[in-house]
DNA sequence: GGTGATCCTGCAAAGGTTTGCAGTGAAGTA
DNA sequence: TACTTCACTGCAAACCTTTGCAGGATCACC
């Protein structure tokens, strides 16, 4: 197996102790009742019990069994976090962020990965239920309407989807792609590829939406290309189709593939960005890191994850599921807000994208850029700064 | 706060309906004991019995409640894994195989990010023990002794760390950093830097160990430089004192350091791997996206994650926790075995490692290697190549 | 027909916590 | 003094499930 055994021996050890109610109780001589109280609502209790029976807590080292409390609560203090791919490195941004705001809110968080897998989705959803107050379903592949109706199993926030009824947290990647596509054109390419990504992504369809729409009206030919596998394969696989195409530039779905296209198009002898301009999405970290650096439109992955985290917090905090006198009978018609956000996208300029074919050589449109100056360029710069050259 | 509302809407929405093992027991006809029997210990119910019920359990969609059932068996079927910092991008890989293997034992999995912070890690622990049949310490930042004491509380596996007496997952860093040295010697290196990673890191007391006694042997010079924080910006923070230090070669702490110090000595005007070899630890992904493509000791992230859960789970089965007829008496004297799994490392030979001031001309040593070639080296082939001038 | 054995099912307690209700004693009010 | 109010605490049911024990039915065997 690859491994070997350094030591294996057996030692005594003292078993959990597990320290209930009932023995901060008995220590501090009141009934259990008072020490739930003492936790879960200290304004009931006298404050002389109160002192007495935390001491008595801390000194046995009590903690509330959650899962005990959840039984009778309903509400587990737990949210879940369904990742479509934990390696792909857009991911553990939003992980951190969303893990790191849960926790502040006294919340711990299920992580499962569904290797892009909808069913796998599904399944998870159904298995998480019944343990967290709410699930993020991040990228999700699976369809609306399966998401809709899961979201009457357990509460629900999407994020990088719109569903309608459901709260969601999106990223303006239609801006961040139309800025993208002004700042080609600005460069002078006028014969651009847009790699697609997967075919059920709600990314890869604005962008799709906006890029033409920006193109077109920027009298660019636009070229689509997908879908393609999310990743750096994926990129590299279409680096001949690429440069068969004869476009001079290309907008990736993500990073990965962007990275992924530049190293293919390298194998290729095609040079990046004096032969194709190209640029990516997410801004990973990676994205500073490769040569030449790439130009990619910022996405605020950790951002989203906070938000995220607050939306389904605030929605739990509203509608209590399971809560004592619901009975038998279904509570139903609960009415539930439901907010969308829009977060904005900024395109980082770097160094993978430059001059095109019509490019004006009087006017130093595409100055080479220092070393990694990293300068987000909001959605107006490239309009602004190229104006003209758009309304043709 | 940079972000649109887009919709804020009110829907009517059936709440949660949480159907419970009475719910099933009602529809066919059956004491609730059945019903439970049917899912925990099928072969103690009639057949038909048994089909009826779970036709029923279809219809209504019922799923045990987990925190229920723990309640009462003292299992949670869930584990904890409590991450340094889950953006290094060494541990997704991990996490992701760990949560894939616990999954496919019905296992489902807390993360937590620790933010390299100790004291993060402890509180955790406690936080999570009564929630999880056991935890993960991947890369735990905290001493020794503070780990034992915690294992009394909850059933432990430590990754990247050598606790006697708890089972641990570790790398042989040792060897790798051995092989990296000789490899470097064996093109041609006499002066060589290690950048030495978290000071509570066993990684890198290993690391220094092995590296200082394969110099050693090989006649070789070993500069200390560090503890350096573990990160892109740590190795890029002490590129001009690896300049100044006069090494032609460089074994860095892990692929972020040695990325981040090829960036640094790039903007000082040195170049790698002509005027400094760079090696690695690690291989994640971004290290074969890297120009040049870096030279790294690759560990088993994916086996690690595998293998601990592996461990976790085996010895969660041999002592359950809680157990019904444990009563007031802690069930002292438990014993546990624990096995210490050390997992091998391979040299991979890329292209940010190069002949130095002492290759002997003559033999070809490092020729230029083709676009990618990873492959493993492993540690016997720096050795047998260069085995004469290791001896001296 | 009687005796066990076997198979299946129901009963009820248990696990740790919360919470509506009622009870206690003291303080405040008339 | 009698009555109300108030602050605090205890009681017990409830949440959902598992499981030891016992009861009932069926069957085989003598």
């Amino acid at each position: 197996m690859g491994h070997t055994h350094v030591t294996a021996a057996t030692s005594d050890e003292g078993a959990a102790v597990p320290v209930t109610i009932r023995d901060v109780a008995r220590a501090s001589g009141v009934h259990i009742s008072t020490v739930s109280r003492t936790f879960s609502a200290p304004h009931l209790v006298n404050p002389e019990t109160r002192v007495r029976v935390l001491a008595c807590a801390e000194d046995l080292g009590y903690r509330p069994n959650r899962a005990a409390r959840a039984l009778i609560t309903g509400r587990t203090h737990n949210i879940g976090l369904i990742i479509a791919d934990i390696a792909n490195p857009f991911f553990p941004p939003l992980i951190k962020a969303a893990e790191s705001q849960a926790r502040n809110r006294d919340y711990h968080v299920f992580v499962a990965d569904t290797n892009e897998d909808p069913a796998a989705e599904e399944e998870l959803v159904h298995a998480l239920a019944k343990q967290v107050d709410g699930v993020l379903l991040c990228s999700p592949r699976m369809s609306n309407s399966l998401i809709e109706q899961l979201s009457r199993e357990v509460p629900l926030v999407v994020v990088n989807r719109q569903v309608t009824g459901l709260p969601c947290v999106l990223m303006d990647v239609g801006q961040g792609a139309r800025a993208a596509i002004e700042h080609l054109i600005g460069l002078g390419h006028r014969a651009i590829a847009l790699l697609g990504g997967p075919r059920s992504s709600w990314t890869n369809r604005e962008m799709r939406r906006a890029a033409a729409a920006a193109a077109r009206a920027g009298g660019a030919e636009l070229t689509l290309l997908g879908p393609n596998a999310p990743t750096e394969t994926g990129g590299s696989a279409v680096a001949e189709q690429v440069r068969r195409s004869g476009v001079s530039a290309v907008l990736a779905y993500n990073d990965l593939m962007a990275i992924g296209l530049i190293e293919g198009l390298d194998a290729l002898g095609v040079r990046v960005p004096q032969e194709v301009s190209v640029v990516g999405v997410d801004d990973i970290a990676l994205s500073r890191l490769t040569r030449p650096k790439l130009t990619t439109v910022a996405t605020p992955t950790g951002a989203a994850g906070r938000t995220a985290v607050d939306m389904l917090l605030q929605q739990d905090t509203e509608s209590p599921r399971g809560a004592r006198g619901s009975g038998a009978g279904t509570a139903l018609g609960v009415r539930r807000t439901t907010a969308q956000v829009m977060l904005q996208t900024d395109l980082v300029i770097r160094d993978s994208t430059g001059p095109g074919p019509h490019a004006r050589p009087a006017r130093p449109l595409a100055a080479p850029l220092g070393p990694d100056p990293h300068c987000p360029a909001g959605p107006g710069i490239p309009t602004a700064a190229n104006g003209d050259a758009v309304a043709s």
